[in-house]
DNA sequence: CTAGGTGCAAATAATTTGCAGAGGC
DNA sequence: GCCTCTGCAAATTATTTGCACCTAG
């Protein structure tokens, strides 16, 4: 279950190694909740009769320093610190009544944030968002499947689960557009982005396979990214006399325009991963739809080229009754 | 500039009075930005060198639970608090560097927190948000326009814009409709939606206007309330060959569908601000719209019966080609 | 008259710090 | 050997509490 190297122990720079703090650090990147310096002090405690809290407190400053920590205050008059090693950035949901606390992640939230912010000049290096309240748990009784799963690995579930989604509707996209396309040279261009989204798709498919079978549960756990502002709108749909009339060219436009969405939309995401094979999978992933891109714009300008025309625009959606 | 009357001192429930209470209660609602028990207590120590820190910490936790307060905290080992009274619900922008906060709403981000928690059965109580950075006037130098205006009067002047825009775009709706309409009674029925929308419109401008006249400065200050979410997308548009074709029954059913949303609109709008006038401007406001809906469904009614027929549904918004 | 408010000083609670000694490099 | 870490105890900071006294209803 533990997805922690546990042979070869993190050595963060900017102080000297020391079986108290080897220790501390080894504790602490175990836990998975967010412990309160008083938490670990009674953990290292189990193993180290000969610890004082004034260690424990430092040993935490210079984890938070090093970049391995990060402190959490829910309000409760000390605080708590979470992991940031393999741990997406995220917020949480607090429950008043057992303390527990989960977490998630909104990138619209993340985005409205952004907005009200630019809108302000407000320079944002870090958003805080607390939801409190009671938990399932505590107002029905009954226990939720918990998230105490890794976190990196739930971002990876529903970020690879959303990739998929949108490389389907892109296949579909350039299927029908290959199907109604009038123009032979159209067609084959769309025929051959759907080829192209097909290999995708089965890539990322196959990701997904390699992460259930890591955590066999994974898929009974709770949502814990929420995005609906991407996936959405990334493929123009339900226009079909849109694509029946255009020639390769217009076709090549269509596609770019759709590439160069998906790619800023798997580039988004990979930047969110912290240090994660997650962020890897997602920036292979983005810099594989960048090279696509590139491949569909010289294919575009050599086309423009050998015609020696500019291009003609692609007609408005609708018509004017 | 105060909003607050003066001469008539709040008196909240739950305790006694006495004249020390009501001197920190005092000096407390006269202060805008976030104060920590030691700001107060040095303040009232301007006027009362007999007071000590343990009657202003009381004084406090009973302003919090009569609900006149709330205690923030911005991570900085103590706690701060603010009026909630004539206080619309916020979220804060906090400067590290100068550890100036300013406010904002938005409703989006509360409507993305409730989906979030809906989708995990979580029971939402408070939602805190924080962003923490830089504000405009320590990263340029220069000074914006500061938003130290009361946070009621911003939070009006922004739900009444966009209640204005409202309108405006249903009128326009409804005035287009009415052009285009080719039944007469259809005709008819938009041209009265187009009229009772101007009236709307006018009272609300007119609110618009003595707004501006309590703050001259009042236009200058920055945005507090965000929210794309509702504005758009109430009254359908781009569809003329959808309003040629309605006759009166249909017209109806559009008004209807329209004005109900708009009704929702404002009555959500009602709810957002706590105990205040503006409350007070968007509740008779919903009311408002209610009563013209009901008006609208009791003619629609009328007409189903007097034809004795069901309702011909409206054409499907695009013909396929 | 009596419950509740007030001041003072002492108590808590989380966290930090001074200092002498131990340990890694 | 030097510099940093560690333990212990004392200090600091924000907040709360016990207690004797005072004041409003």
């Amino acid at each position: 279950m533990s997805i922690l190297p546990t042979s070869q122990p993190l050595k963060p720079v900017g102080g000297k190694r020391s079986s108290k703090r080897e220790r501390i650090l080894n504790v602490f990147l175990r836990q998975e909740g967010h412990l309160s310096a008083d938490d670990l002090f009674d953990l290292i405690k189990q193993d180290d009769q000969h610890i004082s809290r004034a260690t424990v407190y430092r040993a935490l400053q210079w984890m938070v320093e090093a970049g391995i920590a990060q402190k959490v205050d829910f309000g409760e008059g000390r605080s708590r610190f979470e992991r940031t090693y393999r741990h997406p950035r995220h917020y949480h949901l607090i429950c008043k009544n057992c303390n527990s606390s989960s977490e998630f992640l909104s990138s619209d939230i993340e985005m409205l944030i952004e907005e009200v912010s630019t809108s302000r000049n407000f320079d944002v290096s870090r958003s805080v968002v607390q939801v409190y309240g009671t938990c399932e748990k505590c107002s029905t009784g009954k226990s939720a499947p918990g998230d105490e799963g890794h976190t990196e690995l739930l971002f990876a579930r529903d970020a690879l689960q959303i990739a998929i989604a949108t490389e389907r509707s892109g296949l579909e996209f350039y299927s029908r557009a290959a199907r109604l396309a009038h123009d032979q040279r159209g067609r084959k261009v769309f025929q051959d982005l759907a080829d192209e989204e097909k290999k995708h798709l089965a890539t990322l498919e196959k990701s997904y396979e390699e992460l259930l079978a890591r955590d066999p549960h994974l898929e009974d756990r709770p949502r814990f990214l929420f995005f609906k502002g991407a996936a959405s709108g990334l493929f123009a749909t339900g226009a079909d006399e849109l694509v029946q009339g255009v020639d390769d060219q217009q076709a090549l436009l269509i596609g770019i325009r759709c590439e160069r969405g998906s790619h800023n939309f798997f580039k988004k995401y990979a930047e969110k991963f912290e240090d994660s094979e997650g962020k890897q999978i997602f920036a292979d992933f983005a810099a594989e739809e960048k090279e696509h891109l590139e491949l569909l714009l010289k294919e575009y300008r050599e086309l423009v080229k050998r015609q020696s025309q500019p291009a003609k625009r692609v007609a408005s959606r609708t018509r004017k009754a």
